[in-house]
DNA sequence: CGCATTTGACCTGCGC
DNA sequence: GCGCAGGTCAAATGCG
């Protein structure tokens, strides 16, 4: 079976919906334009339409505005003229109620569309990932008639069609094994290397659900954990090893949310940047709880948990880069359990955002499963500038955001703040520094629903944890253009929520299309600019 | 005084 | 079993 081919076929299906929320989005600015056409006085203008239709048999784009409305409404027309100037108002009063009732209706269908293809999306992403667990059930059967598999076997993947199924559980270890290149983060170190629990079955959002077979919602976790019965390990290299969550443990109600919440905290989101400051100050409140010296680093490690609410898991480490130290590496851990300002909002959507992407894009390829080394070099396309690596050559899979380097020498050169950042695109105005890796994050995820990670013979790895690879074409525009913008908006002034709103729609707008990404990121700019 | 930070001790997992 | 390293705890300390 080919697991690219039946991903990326799912995974069409809702950027096909959003083309036609596109579609929907253009033909009502159309017809907006239309009305505006119809209120202005220009009878005249009517008639030059209808006679350049009629004398040229085509539309004059010199004299009319908005020629796909001589096509909707040739019939209207011609009765204006048919019937005089009274009669004309009376067709264009009747024509822009009729107008104005259209344009409702296409304002309810596109939120109707829109509100589907949230479902659908849902669903599939739900579907996904039942399918791993299923997979997973069948790859441990397996495992169990074919004990005498040699463990190089396995990771190679020789042999046979097993190999799908097989991929969740030896990524670990055979990750380990294979991935000779030191982690460039160093805040990763060595637990990165330590055994490899069939972690990615872990790397799903506690929001997911599942319908039952009796088409119940049921939360994904619950269907998860029934699933997972036979993985009593899952939680060994929790975050969670404090009193607390040990006590929840002990508990079988408490035990299934301990385990969604070291589920998600599981999966990392490491993000470096250059940085002058001690910390990313990233919209969240965070409290110190620890600092090590890191083997290797002579910087140390800083440990801190979110303190927005109480008992939230979200962790981060923070820790000057051993090479380079103007590079600060902030991983951020877990989801948030609580509400958060605007300016964290995105934060929220990263750790789970990467998770996902990291699941989905696992386990959409073969390959890149059964060869860590490939997995390892695996890129999203939209990181092909150097900015996203994904890592599965630990225990803990992680998303690095390198914002370290410049693909292009012409970018833009910030002023000495927080963030020097890739910036190929010209910079969308107001999107916070501490708003990147969320934004990022979102990113990738979204890329990640949309491209299935595309590693069959995606060879634009560009590093992998911050080794620079040797330098491949560049990438297509689309997805990097519009991520490159909106990072480039870190170098704006501090009033930015606005046009963060609509980078992230950009972004992931962007993502599902697929391309024109960039014109999309400027149309929401545009909207958000006029909207204030 | 309350809160955040510091820092040494402790816990846990892994490799030898 | 022991040592090492990462991660966490909690008492001590500092600061507003």
């Amino acid at each position: 079976m080919d697991t690219n081919d039946r991903f990326s076929g799912v995974g069409f299906s809702p950027k096909k919906r959003v083309d036609e929320m596109d579609f929907f989005a253009v033909k009502k600015t159309a017809r907006v334009q239309e009305f505006d056409d119809v209120k202005a006085p220009t009878t005249s203008l009517c008639n030059v339409k209808k006679e350049d239709l009629i004398e040229e048999g085509r539309v004059n784009s010199n004299v009319n505005t908005g020629l796909h409305l001589l096509t909707v409404n040739m019939g209207s027309d011609q009765s204006m003229v048919d019937d005089g100037i009274s009669s004309e108002e009376k067709g264009k009063k009747s024509e822009l109620s009729k107008l104005q009732a259209e344009l409702v209706q296409i304002n309810e269908e596109n939120q109707r569309l829109k509100g589907l293809l949230r479902e659908v999306s849902n669903n599939y992403t739900s579907l996904q990932m039942h399918l791993y667990t299923l997979m997973q059930q069948q790859n441990q059967k397996i495992e169990e008639h074919q004990p005498h598999q040699s463990a190089d076997e396995k990771k190679q993947g020789v042999g046979d069609e097993l190999i799908v199924p097989r991929q969740f559980m030896d990524l670990g270890p055979a990750a380990t094994g294979e991935t000779d290149e030191p982690s460039q983060s160093s805040s990763e170190g060595r637990s990165q290397e330590r055994s490899g629990s069939p972690h990615n079955v872990e790397v799903v959002s506690k929001d997911l659900n599942l319908r039952n077979s009796n088409g119940e919602i049921v939360p994904y976790d619950q269907e998860r954990l029934n699933v997972k019965e036979g993985s009593p390990d899952q939680t060994s290299q929790d975050w969670t090893s404090n009193k607390v969550p040990k006590l929840a443990n002990s508990k079988n109600g408490a035990a299934d949310q301990s385990a969604a919440e070291a589920t998600m905290r599981k999966a990392r989101v490491s993000v470096r940047a250059r940085s002058e400051a001690p910390m990313i100050t990233d919209g969240c409140q965070w409290r110190k709880y620890g600092q090590k010296m890191a083997k290797g680093n002579p910087c140390p490690r800083a440990y801190y948990r979110c303190t927005m609410a109480a008992g939230c898991p979200v962790r981060k480490q923070v820790q000057r880069c051993a090479e380079d130290r103007s590079i600060l590496i902030t991983t951020y851990e877990g989801n948030h359990n609580h509400p958060l300002p605007p300016a964290a909002m995105a934060m929220a959507s990263t750790t789970s955002a990467a998770a996902s992407m990291l699941l989905s894009g696992s386990m959409s390829s073969t390959e890149g499963l059964m060869n860590p080394n490939f997995l390892a070099r695996t890129i999203l396309p939209c990181s092909s500038s150097n900015m996203a690596t994904i890592s599965a050559s630990a225990p803990f899979p992680t998303v690095t955001l390198d914002l370290t380097h410049n693909p292009n020498p012409l970018q833009f050169q910030r002023p000495q703040t927080q963030f020097q950042v890739p910036f190929p695109n010209g910079a969308p105005q107001g999107i916070p520094s501490q708003m990147l890796p969320q934004i990022f994050g979102q990113a990738l995820f979204n890329q990640s629903k949309f491209s299935g990670l595309q590693t069959s013979s995606n060879t634009e790895a560009t590093q992998f944890m911050g080794h620079p690879q040797p330098q491949l074409p560049p990438p297509p525009p689309s997805f990097t253009d519009t991520v490159s913008a909106a990072t480039a908006a870190i170098t704006a002034d501090p009033n930015f929520t606005a046009a963060l709103a609509a980078a992230i729609s950009s972004i992931i707008s962007g993502a599902q299309t697929g391309n024109t990404n960039h014109q999309q990121q400027q149309q929401q700019q545009q909207q958000q600019k006029f909207q204030n």
